[in-house]
DNA sequence: ATTATCTATAGATCTATAGATAATGC
DNA sequence: ATTATCTATAGATCTATAGATAATGC
């Protein structure tokens, strides 16, 4: 479940001090690769603005790839502390939708998530493993979540709930493209839950698709 | 509905010599803005894989933004030619899933247009006010084209013409980068064709959604 | 006269390393 | 002894221009 984050290599020790640096850091990369992706940074861009020489930078990170993907894993380390002991079936799916919502209020999240899921797509990148892994996770992870919950049998032929996991990843990531590129704010959260109410027909246990119950 | 094609300058007087060098230029340059996106491709690249000089090249087309344009302006075009004189309603989803459909066997494109969607969010992106136009325009043309197809106050509250004009947009760009990180093939045009069927107690006409009807 | 093309190059970046110095931790 | 940090710099790219030469079109 937890792309990336078990190929962390063995800490070195460090020192209070370094270890602050490095998440200031951090949080600078995030900020100017959401900015413009991976491609458009520069090391000494993301050096001048954490307040450190680009050597020191170096220091803590030794080249350009491992900063991203040390940006990657602490966005995952994040993600997994909310995400650990999910329920299934339509309360999965009421919690998803939340999580959703609450990245409406950080869109250099948004924007970073959406920069890379596109920029890694070829396999010189250095966040393509990370994303193909990621992908792959994420399906098997609502597959796995929703089964059961749709009865499929009653739906066109040839749906099952792989299919209906990638209908909603989908739309999450496609929804975050319209979000981007409009002036006024869109309520992904919502159009997704009116989206997945739509299906409701076909929800077997019938809990209602709402995020704001069973938080 | 032509994103782009009316900002299309004054023409130049050409050599047919010029003109085919030009095409020529255009062609490689997708291929490898298909590669890499826009910033990780060079002008250097695009001139030597053409067979033409960097300083040749920039004779055809003065700076690399331009670079881009051309080629966005370019598919635009072809896009274009088929996309005109559409019908609305079911044959338009029809239509469009077909389009989709063909998409397939051009992987450079879906990679092309998976990476500049993303690559273009920032504003200082060359091809930004493209792309916000692009998706304002679709959203239009969508909305209009399937305006009073589905019986909306039967769906859930707050769900409009537009929303789903919405969901198949999103549909289609999250399905792409699905399409782009899985090994094997994945029939982008059948899962979004079983999500419209799944919508079809809905459809006001009743016209069954199979994309090899009324072709 | 305009278009197509070239070589050469200026000037800006960009990644990463070398090598030195200061501070910290056992 | 290790970690943190710096200045300086090598070496690679990258965009775009200058200025020349050849070919084409009215």
């Amino acid at each position: 479940m937890t792309a990336g984050a078990e190929s962390a290599p063995p800490r070195k020790r460090r020192n209070p001090k370094g270890e602050a640096r490095r998440e200031h850091i951090l949080d600078v990369a995030r900020t100017i690769f959401s900015e413009g992706g991976y491609h458009s940074a520069s090391i000494a861009d993301i050096a001048a603005r954490a307040g450190i020489s680009q050597a020191g930078l170096l220091h803590h990170f030794p080249s350009k790839p491992e900063i991203l993907l040390a940006v990657l894993n602490a966005r995952d380390l994040e993600d997994n502390r909310k995400a650990d002991d999910q329920p299934a079936g339509v309360p999965y799916l009421n919690h998803y939708i939340r999580v959703l919502d609450s990245h409406a209020s950080d869109p250099a999240l948004l924007q970073l998530n959406a920069m890379i899921s596109a920029e890694a797509i070829p396999d010189s990148h250095p966040a393509h493993d990370y994303m193909v892994r990621l992908y792959r996770e994420r399906l098997e992870g609502f597959t796995a979540a929703l089964e059961g919950t749709f009865d499929t049998d009653a739906m066109p032929d040839g749906v099952t709930t792989t299919t209906i996991a990638r209908w909603i990843m989908a739309l999450s990531e496609g929804l975050r493209l319209q979000m981007l590129y409009e002036e006024e704010p869109l309520d992904r959260a919502r159009i997704l839950t009116e989206f997945l109410q739509t299906l409701s027909a076909f929800v077997v246990d019938k809990g209602p698709i709402t995020p704001d119950s069973d938080a």
